[in-house]
DNA sequence: ATGACTCCCAGTGGGAGA
């Protein structure tokens, strides 16, 4: 079984990369991100016609993300995080094979200072307290998608210059940890893998080509599915198109 | 270096992303 996360930055732009992606690695779960869609103007039949089962929720302008599933339908679909009053649409969680699957795009918080911070700072609270709950209830757990954190240093192309900026604070990163603590493990990193490996690289100033990126995208996994991971990797190959997505697809490996 | 690029909704610019 292998699942991916992809934060596309507009599925209308993004849509015939995405078919093109899944016809190349048909994956039985991709989870959306940044689709910049109100439901009713998600592709729905698109998508369907390539084999695959649409959850979708999304908003004008901004956010909006969806869960792609092969073969297996989703079930038991939660939109955002229960009990945190949202105005974004930012998470969808389902069953699907055995598996509960959140996929979720992570507030950016634009600055330390900001409102947005402090949002995201709330937004990452709410998420540990509902991801610990639906480990208890759900013990084969993938969390995944843009979560907008740096863990460490080494996911960070210039660290000295990244120090204490957005995705790369002692708090942002005390939230991954506190996802770790919760009972999850990053599997991108149960593998060896190349020295600097990014998930996201700035369009601007020849990020890609100059390989200056960060690792922001991440499947996060439960011990109980840890013995069954294979491998995790990142496919930079869609990131090489005409008018690319800034992220890259991260997909993981499960017996 | 208050930059760069891309997307969106707007409306001949500006916010947001990361």
């Amino acid at each position: 079984m292998r699942l991916a996360t992809w934060n596309v930055n507009s599925l209308a732009v993004r849509l015939p990369q995405v078919l093109d992606w899944l016809a190349a690695n048909p994956v039985d779960v991709l989870a959306l991100q940044e689709t910049k869609l109100v439901d009713e103007k998600f592709p729905q039949a698109e998508i369907e016609a390539a084999g695959y089962a649409v959850q979708r929720y999304g908003q004008k302008t901004y956010n909006g993300v969806a869960l792609l599933t092969r073969a297996a339908p989703a079930t038991e679909v939660v939109r955002n995080i229960p009990g945190f009053d949202d105005e974004q649409a930012r998470v969808l969680a389902a069953t699907c094979g055995g598996l509960r699957v959140i996929g979720a795009y992570f507030p950016n918080g634009q600055a330390p200072d900001s409102d947005k911070f402090a949002y995201k700072l709330r937004w990452l609270a709410a998420l540990r307290d509902w991801v610990q709950a639906e480990l208890a209830v759900h013990p084969a757990l993938v969390l995944m998608g843009d979560f907008n954190i740096a863990p460490e240093d080494r996911d960070v192309h210039d660290p000295v210059a990244w120090a204490g900026q957005i995705h790369c604070t002692p708090q942002e990163r005390a939230h991954f940890q506190g996802l770790i603590e919760a009972g999850l493990v990053d599997a991108f990193r149960l593998f060896e893998q190349p020295p600097r490996s990014w998930s996201w690289w700035d369009y601007r100033n020849l990020a890609f080509r100059r390989n200056q990126g960060l690792r922001i995208d991440h499947i996060l996994v439960s011990a109980a599915l840890r013995p069954r991971v294979r491998a995790c990797t990142i496919d930079k190959e869609p990131r090489r198109n005409e008018r690319p997505s800034d992220h890259a697809p991260v997909i993981v490996e499960l017996d």
